[in-house]
DNA sequence: CTATATGCAAACCATTTGCGCGCAA
DNA sequence: TTGCGCGCAAATGGTTTGCATATAG
C-alpha cells in the first residue's frame, strides 16, 4: 500500500499542484495527530512548530486532504467540522456521549448491510452514510 | 392527544412564557408546512401572511418548537439547519440524492435494534441518533 | 404594572475568498 | 518564467444577541 505521503502527493502532481514548505508541514502535522480535531486545533500544532502558516492555508490542505482521501470531516453537531485520519483506516462511525462529549468509534456489519439494502430498496446507489449516535456513557449516567 | 398546539402552550405555560401575536403566527405556519425546510424557508411564508415579524422571532420560535418536541432540528451536511415536525410522528431518517438533493424518509426496524445493542455494548445508554444515507437516486443513477 | 417578547441591526464564528506578492518546477 | 500558492484581512452567511421599545397577563 502507498503512504499517504506518496498518495497525496501524486494527488498534488494529478491536479497540477505543487508541493509547498505549507503543504508539507500541515500534512505531518495531520499524519501525526490522533484522533479527531478541528480545522483550528490543527492550526495551532502547526502554527506552534512553524509559525507564519496561515489559518487560511490549513483550511485549503485540509480540503485537499479530504479531496485525497487522506483525511475524513464530519460534523457531529456542535458546529464545527472535525477531521480524522482516513487513508488506511477502516471505516466507523461515531457514539458521542451528550454530558461530557466523549467519542467512541464504532462499526456494525448488520447496520452497514442494512443501510445498503434500505438504499436499494428505493432504488438509490449509496454511496456514503453518516451516522452518530447520541447518548450517556458510562461514566456520565449516574450523574443525570 | 394532545393538539400540538396544546403541547406548545403548555411547553410555555410550564416555562413562565407567553403566547404572542407573532408566536401564534410562526408556529400556525409551521404547522402547516410539509416537509423539510429552512429557518428562513419559514421566515418567508411567515412573511407573506404577517410582514413586520422579525426574522430573529422565526429563529428564537423555531427553537422552543424544538424544545418542545414540536419539530425536529438536523443538518443534513448542506450548512443550513432543516426543520420538520416531529410530534406525533415517527421517527425516520433520511436518504439524500448527492446529485440533486431528493431527500426519502427511511426506518429499519434492524437497524435501530442494532444501534441501541451498539451503545449498550459500550455502557452507553442510547437517547437520539441521526442517520444520513447518501447515494444516487434512481432518476440520477444514469446521469454519472 | 412588571416580566417577557419583539424588531432591528450589530455581533458571532467557522470557513471562504480577493488580492498582490512569492516560491515551485 | 509563469502560473500556482501564500498570508492577510476582509467577506460570507446562517444564526444569535444587545438594546430600547412594546405587549401579555
Amino acid at each position: 500500500m502507498k503512504s499517504a505521503r506518496q498518495v497525496f502527493m501524486e494527488y498534488l502532481g494529478d491536479n497540477g499542484m505543487s508541493m509547498t514548505h505549507q503543504r508539507r508541514v500541515i500534512v505531518e502535522t495531520f499524519l501525526e495527530s490522533e484522533g479527531h480535531f478541528t480545522a483550528e486545533q490543527l492550526y495551532t500544532r502547526v502554527s506552534s512548530q512553524v509559525p507564519d502558516i496561515g489559518q487560511a492555508t490549513v483550511y485549503r490542505t485540509l480540503k485537499l486532504l479530504v479531496e485525497s482521501g487522506l483525511a475524513d470531516a464530519f460534523d457531529l453537531g456542535e458546529g464545527v467540522t472535525l477531521y480524522e485520519h482516513h487513508y488506511g483506516h477502516a471505516h466507523h462511525d461515531h457514539l458521542v456521549c451528550v454530558e461530557c462529549g466523549r467519542k467512541v468509534e464504532i462499526v456494525d456489519e448488520t447496520i452497514e448491510r442494512r443501510q445498503a439494502a434500505v438504499a436499494q430498496e428505493h432504488g438509490f446507489t449509496l454511496t456514503r452514510h453518516r451516522m452518530v449516535l447520541y447518548g450517556l456513557c458510562p461514566g456520565c449516567s449516574g450523574t443525570g
